[in-house]
DNA sequence: CTCCTCAATGTCAGTGACTGACATCGACGA
DNA sequence: TCGTCGATGTCAGTCACTGACATTGAGGAG
């Protein structure tokens, strides 16, 4: 009696699969490793098994690396504003984009923190940190303004909203916190909410 | 009857005075002229009248010329913030060093939007415009721990602030406007106080 | 007046990110 | 069987940016 097993067969392809990924696993561990400057393009393409010309194929840039894989969460977090309840106020809506992202988050935890050790160590990555988080607030607004909410009301709710995120998510990450995300968004909320409270 | 002039004499000096200024003007002209991409810093110096080598002397990389001289806008707002009356509330301390800025941006209108105009068309210029808020953003939240503000209040009152400045300076550097920012800022103002006013 | 020091610049030779043009090759369909 | 096509490789080039060292005129010490 014999077994058929049908596994993976390199061979049936002219290369390794997954070159993408391959390539953002080697370019995740060696920025890990021994820094973002200290890593050069070259290096990475080797790790992956390909060459340099190849990781721009599949990455704009060196910093893209780290932020690809990021339209899960505005395809998570504008839906949800979008199908909060008609009669939610704007900050609201937000929330529930913000409430969705949290559950989706919360397993990659380690994940976020070893991206996050790597990001702070460098400001490069830090500007395309912020004009990434930019973009998805104009993703906001415009979700918002699909609501019915007007400029400049949007704009502000969307901004506000990040910076609730912003502020939760540092302390969700910070070495020795416990608390999920949902909890400390919730938090971050209720504090934004006291800023324009006695003007 | 002679009539001695006093004037400045540029053998005086070995090379011509005020090279950063004389870069900076470069850069902004070229940079509107063609683009930002289209600008070599060999151009920029070419202009200039000094070498390559001069330019990164003067400034971290190509795009810190645009973003150089923004430590007086700081130096305007926090002292605002700071000299704020104590009963004031955080928002209206943010608030005060929003109108202090407001007033010193005015008679730049001009130049504001040709700078706008070289950021707007270049993403890699708004990383860096974003990453210099975001520092001002903190040095804002570190003056409101100073008036005893805590955290995490502190740094979304910051942001918040930051949002009605982004979202007045759009419209103040608008084709068309015609209002000062001091009043654009007051109205954004306003709304951000309606972002949370139902919650 | 002469010499010394110093700050601002120039010169030069790199490194590394990124791009365009063209070649290669195996899978797959006609 | 062959031609197309997509993913990759190869190669040469541009340009931002850096480190090491040379140069020079101004201004001070003597």
């Amino acid at each position: 009696m014999s077994v058929t097993v049908i596994r993976y067969d390199a061979s049936m392809s002219r290369w390794e699969p997954d070159a993408r990924g391959r390539i953002a696993l080697a370019a995740m561990e060696l920025y890990s490793e021994r820094g973002f400057d200290q890593t050069t393009v070259a290096e990475i393409a080797e790790r992956a098994g390909l060459t340099e010309r190849t990781f721009f194929r599949h990455f704009a840039d060196k910093r893209e690396v780290l932020f690809a894989g990021q339209e899960p969460f505005r395809d998570l977090f504008i839906p949800a504003v979008v199908a909060a309840p008609a009669d939610a106020t704007p900050l609201q809506a937000v929330a529930a984009g913000l409430y969705a992202v949290a559950d989706d988050f919360e397993p990659r935890l380690p994940w976020s923190r070893q991206r996050q050790g790597v990001i702070a160590a460098n400001p490069g990555l830090q500007e395309r940190e912020l004009i990434k988080l930019a973009g998805l607030g104009d993703a906001i607004a415009a979700a918002l303004r699909g609501r019915g909410v007007t400029e400049p009301v949007a704009s502000l709710t969307a901004q506000s909203g990040l910076a609730v995120f912003h502020v939760a998510f540092a302390l969700w990450v910070a070495p020795d916190n416990t608390r999920p995300l949902r909890e400390l968004i919730g938090d971050s909320l209720a504090a934004l909410k006291s800023v324009t409270a006695g003007d």
